[in-house]
DNA sequence: CTTTAATTTTATCCTTTGGTAAAATATATC
DNA sequence: GATATATTTTACCAAAGGATAAAATTAAAG
């Protein structure tokens, strides 16, 4: 993973990097990685709080220390994953767009989304994560720059309702239908685990699981 | 809430109680219910591992060790929590009646379902992070009591479709469709909020979100 | 090779946190 | 109202956890 560019969490808040020069070195770029990668999981086994450094750090195969060289508080770091995590989880909602029916929009959605689930289940858990404890980090973000795409893309869905592609649906309430039903199945993985020994990681399920939904969301939705 | 009765969590884990004889004061049962609530509220927030025992024990209006006098360790009172929670949450499953028609009673599971993200919001928290979690604490009651009227409920499902009442869908994705779905509302209560400044105490939003919810599902489901 | 800069380790600090002990206070029962 | 029991408070403690300092080591540049 790691595919932390520009992201528009509270305006740059690594302020670690502030005033960096230099290209990061091969080792920088591996144990950056290394400890995004450790730190997604364990924070989203034990949330923000609940995670600690020595867990991450063992996790990330590293002293604790060491650790806080690369990044110099667990805050920071904790930050670092959601900004990674929002920019891939977002992504696919920017690409729907007014010109294509409804139909191959919304699938297409609902394909992209379902897939983030199967790719990032850790990443999606720490997500949400975050959103289901009240959202303290990401909030601000929520309020302006996730408000506004959604309102953007809530605008693409009422023009296919009233060009009659669609049938009377609130956007809103779609959108977060798809958001509900395809996270769920990375989210609750253990639940679903429980219930079908299965997992999005068997490809099988993957796309009985990917068309199941399709087939009863279109159904709904298409005139 | 606090309707703790009986339940199936890992064989009397309240140890605290072994052995008891009188039954409970006025002062033993108001003292439980407030740490209940509170421990409710703080563990939505922060998860099993990130509450602290001060932060419940503040929102209780008391101290610390009084707290533990009632609940002896935070485990015990993280077990008891869930306990109350899990009951109420499972309930509405345990009613579907494979005698009636499934347009009734899968409407009526709608319900039930969207009404508990109303009531019991922070509840219906608490259950997700434990989920999210991996489950440590009920991932033995997912394996078995949970699993056992899923499978129950997924014959009256499928009962459904053989009649030729219901289109083909497989049970268990239809279950946790609407799982996924109803407990949105609750569990990313901070994201509508975000985006629509709206949350289910809002009577007409609560309303308006049943019927969209009810709409397109029902839709996708029936024949 | 050296010399300089980057990385890692070791030792340590201070705060928070779950939990206990025992004294003090309140409540109930006779 | 005295006595026993239940509840609450006060004072602690040991372990865990986030963070820092400085020494030791490794990698890079000339």
């Amino acid at each position: 993973m790691t595919l932390n560019q520009g992201f528009p969490l509270p305006a740059e808040p690594d302020a670690d990097r502030a005033g960096e020069k230099r290209r990061d070195s091969r080792i920088q770029v591996r144990n950056r990685e290394k400890i995004l990668d450790a730190a997604t999981e364990i924070f989203s086994m034990y949330g923000r709080r609940g995670a600690t450094l020595d867990q991450i750090a063992e996790k990330a195969a590293m002293s604790k220390p060491n650790l806080l060289y690369y990044f110099s508080s667990k805050e920071k770091l904790y930050l670092a994953v959601l900004r990674d995590i929002l920019e891939i989880w977002l992504q696919p909602l920017k690409e729907l767009d007014e010109r294509e029916s409804p139909e191959r929009e919304i699938s297409a959605y609902i394909d992209q989304k379902i897939r983030f689930s199967q790719l990032y289940p850790t990443a999606s858990r720490v997500f949400a994560n975050e959103i289901v404890a009240g959202a303290p980090v990401l909030k601000p973000v929520l309020d302006s720059y996730l408000r506004d795409i959604v309102k953007k893309k809530a605008r693409v869905i009422r023009k296919w309702v009233k060009r009659g592609e669609l049938a009377d649906v609130d956007p809103y309430h779609l959108i977060m239908m798809i958001w509900a039903v395809t996270q769920h199945y990375a989210d609750f993985a253990v639940q679903i685990d429980s219930l079908l020994g299965k997992s999005l990681d068997d490809g099988r399920f993957y796309n009985q699981t990917r068309k199941h939904i399709k087939r009863i969301l279109m159904r709904g939705i298409l005139k």
